[in-house]
DNA sequence: GATTAATGTTTAGATAGACTAACAAAGAAA
DNA sequence: TTTCTTTGTTAGTCTATCTAAACATTAATC
């Protein structure tokens, strides 16, 4: 299986800041200016996140997000933002500083600081650009099984187990792989 | 000119850590087990230490540090230990985590904000294992001319230039280039 | 001292990420 | 259209890390 290496993380990232404004497409020559690497190194980040379905891209054409990637970006997007808020808020540290720090350290919090992140703004009642701090828990990452999920609920597959061999069969049958986003909705009767 | 690169300043760590205890050598056998990597990638950074003159090392012999790799240690040491409280004062994270985060971040956060953790934990009165924060301003770095440094300082060396081409080309005559650690023994008159 | 075990070194190879340079396709301007 | 410019792609390199496996050396044990 594939994984979304922190490099990629931050090309999605800026495919998402590139398309929020309005523009459904992106073209890699705008992301590489406004990464600052080469136009092949974008090339190459495309690739694998089009293997990883989180975009869209045909030969010669421009890129665009899918639902899978519009929903990992939005997630990359707000740790970064609460990083920066949280550093900003803490430490008092300019903007730009804050900016580049928290471009790095979103990659590497855990659950549980992200958590500790979102309560300590919560409880000083700061706000959080683009995002609400009710509503962010679709961005954590709890480990949970398929029957604790509720109806409506996303959740990203790290493992397939089943008791019974032939369920299994059954959700890989489905094309579910490990790294996929699943959303729950509804459930058959017998679980 | 080479860099100490993040990998090999978490080597320098882990051998200064493991010094730290009495004893004044490691093998490279110990630093892989408590690293988690192979002694192949192990002997290849202690390549890089020494051409850095971090640590002294011979051929099927330990390894330890030099008073520059001590240094630049004891630097790297103090930043984990400054991440950690930081982390576990303001976000009242697990000490294990914490100190899994520090890990990285350490790596990432400039002068600013390493400045800002430092006050913000000195007007909170929370002491730092092993460093007393009204004496850490060796490991800051900041950016000044060798006019001035004062005698006892210890800095960087990041760049050479002089007005005068003949003082540069005795400077490089003594052997110092970019990135050693210098330290002002005295003033020679005229400066 | 000879044999075995533990350590250290080397080589070859993998992977991620980035780059340059040459080439191909599309779009714009003439 | 034809030509020029901008974009996109590919191939080949490079550097940093890491690894496994074979080999060399040193240390420990009998």
């Amino acid at each position: 299986m594939q994984k979304l290496s922190n490099a990629n993380q931050d090309y999605l990232e800026m495919i998402y800041m590139l398309t929020e404004g309005g523009e459904e497409y992106v073209r890699p020559t705008d992301i590489a200016r406004n990464m600052n690497v080469s136009k092949a190194s974008v090339n190459q980040a495309i690739r694998a996140l089009k293997e990883l379905g989180l975009v869209r891209n045909e030969r010669y054409g421009p890129v665009s997000l899918t639902e899978k990637g519009k929903f990992s970006a939005r997630r990359i997007h707000f740790l970064h933002h609460l990083v920066k808020s949280f550093l900003m808020e803490t430490l008092n540290i300019r903007e730009e500083i804050a900016e580049t720090e928290a471009c790095q350290i979103e990659h590497l919090i855990g659950n549980e600081t992200v958590k500790s992140m979102v309560n300590y703004l919560k409880n000083r009642n700061i706000e959080l650009e683009h995002f609400d701090l009710n509503q962010v828990d679709e961005f954590l990452v709890y480990s949970r099984r398929l029957s604790e999920l509720k109806v409506g609920d996303r959740a990203v597959v790290k493992r397939i187990e089943a008791a019974d061999g032939n369920v299994k069969r059954r959700i890989m049958e489905m094309g579910v792989i490990k790294g996929d986003i699943i959303e729950v909705k509804g459930m058959a009767p017998m679980g």
